[in-house]
DNA sequence: ATGAAAGCGCTAACAA
DNA sequence: TTGTTAGCGCTTTCAT
């Protein structure tokens, strides 16, 4: 294995000039700085990280724990991240807590053993009403999930908007018996639960809502149990893309008409959204701005550690399509 | 921060009986172990990793790079090699080469940097058509792409057995003008291509591929010329999820009736293609399996450098729905 | 079973 | 601008 003294050999200069010229740093001659490159390319010389790591106590490495790799949401949350780490230079540790707060922890003692500058974090709801920024030795940016009094920053969707929003064009189109499905673990999900009582409240409309695990089975289970009712309520609302699809095969399954027997709607502009007849209104996530909006507010907070902490709250794009046509 | 001298000191023992006590290692006395748990415990005490990885060697990381986060097979895979790790106590460098050779080079030196002891990679065609497995210096495990002279440990699916049973369903139906759509980049594409190839002419009809590039816009505008086309084919296959995809969208377009006007078939039994109406026959992929075996294989290749190359084939499974339905 | 001590390869403080 | 050198915190060899 080459190390650095094979190289200041090699280019005649010290171990010095040679860790300078790798690491950027300024105060070389041109002439040195070139020597130096020379011997590294003709040496194929590549610094060892750990040494390195051990020595500057700089990683440049984040973290990034989502919840749930699997849902779609995250994974183009960690895709834009991940992209803008790559532009940066930055190595990115791409977690998976699957919803699981025991790994979530493990996950975070990781972190810190890495020596991570920092990490972007879509917290289960177990940490989140305790969690203590201050406590980690590293900066913490939230993403998707965040309570009223988190302090921390933070990049989430105006969820109370968004459902509001839904709910009101709902609304609009005459719709009058609306139920909510959300799932409860977690901030989201009763955070858009708010903003449909408020918009159904303002019409003055009796709201009614199933709070209920996040996972589609369960969104299946009592949706149809919905359906089954007599009579059947005008609208179905998801609070998330999982609950939307449980949503979405029950309708399927009980093989009731949309939007004429019942309107449906939800969360996350999915690609199965558009496919299935007719197609569905939801609410669309910015997910890519979300993940580099993460990002540059952690890069922010590494370099400004004791700037006042900044929320981020970004808009929910209502996208109307035809399962939430007005009946004529 | 705390030492490993600290914890010597708190336990009144040598630094080396603490190290052989946080590493699991043999020749400790019962007694001395006990000690220096409990000052471990006491001082909050976690082992540097900077120090540990430039010192030992090792770094109990392994590397995962993906060529597409977003493919939902990807994610699945990802998900599975994950859980796996975690439970063995390994890292995972989670990359997305997003189907960028640049990329993949870029991640597949940073592994070499990061010192890891294995790589999981789907490889990009660029990539595989010149592997040298040996020239890294880890062991390499493929999954999903893999051409058939390829010299590394790998995990695939039998794609061309896959796609002949797929075609050979289809005509099983009375299909007769069934053309095939996909993507041409990869190895996965060819090779499924190669099994429809086969399967057309064991029944004596004559084949009819459109190679594309593999995003779901191409297949979507090819599929859209074909359902235009006098008279219909009878059937429409896509290689993957992806063109799936687009085939769907441009069939939900033209207002088509499957499988009344066209039948349609493909790969990835993704959640989408049972929500639409009717849903869709496909081949399901294990791909828990594939993650579960490749990181099993690498861990075998870890332990036994110099035992011979394995490839492990699975079988899909073919699930035959509505979108396939014989025509009375 | 235990401890003393030599580095792993690098960076950064300091001297020149 | 350049070089010398002292560690970063740990593991591991070698004595004991």
């Amino acid at each position: 294995m080459v190390k650095i003294v094979d190289v200041a050999k090699q280019a005649g200069v010290s171990t010095a000039s040679v860790s300078r010229v790798i690491s950027g740093l300024p105060g070389v001659s041109e002439e040195t700085r070139e020597r130096v490159n020379a011997a590294v390319k003709s040496l194929g010389y590549r610094p060892d990280l750990a040494a390195r790591r051990l020595r500057s106590g700089r990683t440049d490495t984040l973290g990034l724990i989502v919840s749930d790799i699997r849902n779609p949401f995250f994974t183009e949350i960690s895709r834009a991240v991940e992209d803008v780490a790559y532009q940066n230079g930055l190595r990115v540790l791409l977690c998976n807590a699957d919803e699981d707060p025991e790994k979530e922890a493990f996950y975070l003692e990781m972190m810190r053993d890495e020596n991570v500058s920092g990490v972007i974090l879509s917290p289960t709801l177990a940490i989140l009403s305790s969690l203590r920024p201050a406590s980690y030795p590293f900066p913490l940016v939230l993403v998707d999930r965040c309570e009223r009094d988190t302090n921390a920053d933070a990049v989430v969707l105006d969820n109370f908007d968004a459902a509001y929003r839904l709910t009101e064009h709902l609304i609009a189109q005459g719709l009058r018996s609306i139920v909510f499905l959300y799932g409860s673990v977690g901030s989201t999900g009763p955070q858009r639960h708010q903003g449909y009582l408020a918009a159904m409240a303002a019409a003055g409309l009796a709201p009614e809502a199933e709070p209920i695990a996040p996972r589609s089975e369960r969104a299946r289970e009592v949706a149809e149990v919905l359906l089954q009712r007599q009579p059947r309520p005008d609208a179905l609302v998801a609070s998330s893309g999982l609950v939307l699809l449980g949503m979405a095969e029950a309708v399927k399954a009980a093989g009731v008409t949309v939007p004429t027997d019942i309107a449906i709607a939800g969360f996350d502009d999915l690609p199965w959204t558009r496919l299935v007849t007719p197609d569905i209104t939801v609410i669309r996530q910015p997910t890519d701005e979300i993940g580099q909006t993460a990002l540059r507010l952690l890069l922010q907070r590494v370099a400004a550690p004791d700037r006042s902490v900044r929320r981020v709250v970004l808009r929910g794009e209502l996208l109307v399509r035809g399962s939430t046509q007005a009946r004529v």
